[in-house]
DNA sequence: ATGCCCTAGCCCCTAGGA
């Protein structure tokens, strides 16, 4: 079984890029983030066509959004944070697909640390370890996947060694990372490797000349619980999708686990 | 060589991304 995440930087401007990637690679599920599109424009037909189903969360103005595509039928799906009533970013999509709880993330950048989106960056966060300890159990297979905008540790940042402590590395979101472990999380890349220098976004000022797989972050994140941990194959970036015409600035991460 | 990208909408500039 192959489940995969990917922030697009709007599915609308890259639509045929991903309907392509899907035919390579059939996932059995697709996570998108930054879909970038209103409900009433999701192109939902072209992922019918290919034979998923599709559930969506978008915003009218165009901005976040999130999309989960599934082979095989989605169950009960919710694209709710629960915690915060005034909150209409759509950033949360939970989604039964077979035996799996999906919960596809789009997690807020933070702009800059000590500003307000920093701030609600991190409530964010504490929103979503809140529901899971709410509503979710550790021992049954989940899968979180997305965009955290956090690169877990030291390993995961090639974009200059000013970069510790900064946005995406500091010590505030990283320990919110660590709650979610401490629920009952592995990172299923972790699992596998401790290798340093895997990346999956790539800064567009700096590789859109030439790409360079060797300057970026590890923010494209995927977690299981423990019940998954023994069935984790294999986690790849897909630098390829990275390199090629007119890309997003993030590649798709792709878990395969053994039946 | 010190790099100036990309997208959507408020559409020829600005905001947000990370």
């Amino acid at each position: 079984m192959k489940i995969a995440t990917w922030n697009v930087n709007s599915l609308r401007a890259r639509l045929e890029r991903v309907t392509a990637w899907l035919e390579r690679q059939r996932p059995d599920v697709l996570c998108l983030q930054e879909t970038k599109c209103p409900d009433e424009q999701f192109p939902s037909a072209a992922f019918e066509a290919l034979g998923y189903e599709v559930a969506f969360a978008g915003e009218p103005g165009g901005l976040n959004g999130v999309a989960t595509l599934s082979r095989c039928p989605l169950g009960p799906v919710r694209s709710e944070l629960p915690g915060r009533a005034d909150d209409a970013q759509r950033r949360f999509l939970a989604a039964r697909c077979g035996e799996l709880e999906v919960i596809n993330v789009y997690v807020p950048n933070g702009q800059a640390l000590g500003s307000d989106a920093f701030f609600y960056k991190l409530d964010w966060l504490s929103r979503l370890q809140a529901y899971l300890v709410g509503e979710r159990e550790p021992t049954c297979p989940l899968v979180l996947l997305g965009d955290f905008n956090i690169a877990p540790d030291g390993r995961d940042v090639g974009v200059g060694e000013d970069s510790e402590g900064a946005l995406h590395c500091s010590p505030h979101e990283r320990r919110a990372l660590g709650y979610l472990e401490a629920w009952g999380l592995r990172d299923a890349l972790r699992v596998r490797t401790d290798q340093a220098g895997i990346y999956s976004w790539f800064d567009y000022r700096e590789t859109t000349r030439r790409f360079d797989p060797g300057r970026g972050l590890r923010i494209d994140l995927i977690y299981v619980t423990a019940p998954l941990v023994p069935r984790v194959a294999d986690v790849a970036v897909d630098l390829e999708e990275r390199a090629g015409e007119r890309p997003s600035d993030h590649a798709p991460v792709l878990l395969t686990l053994t039946p």
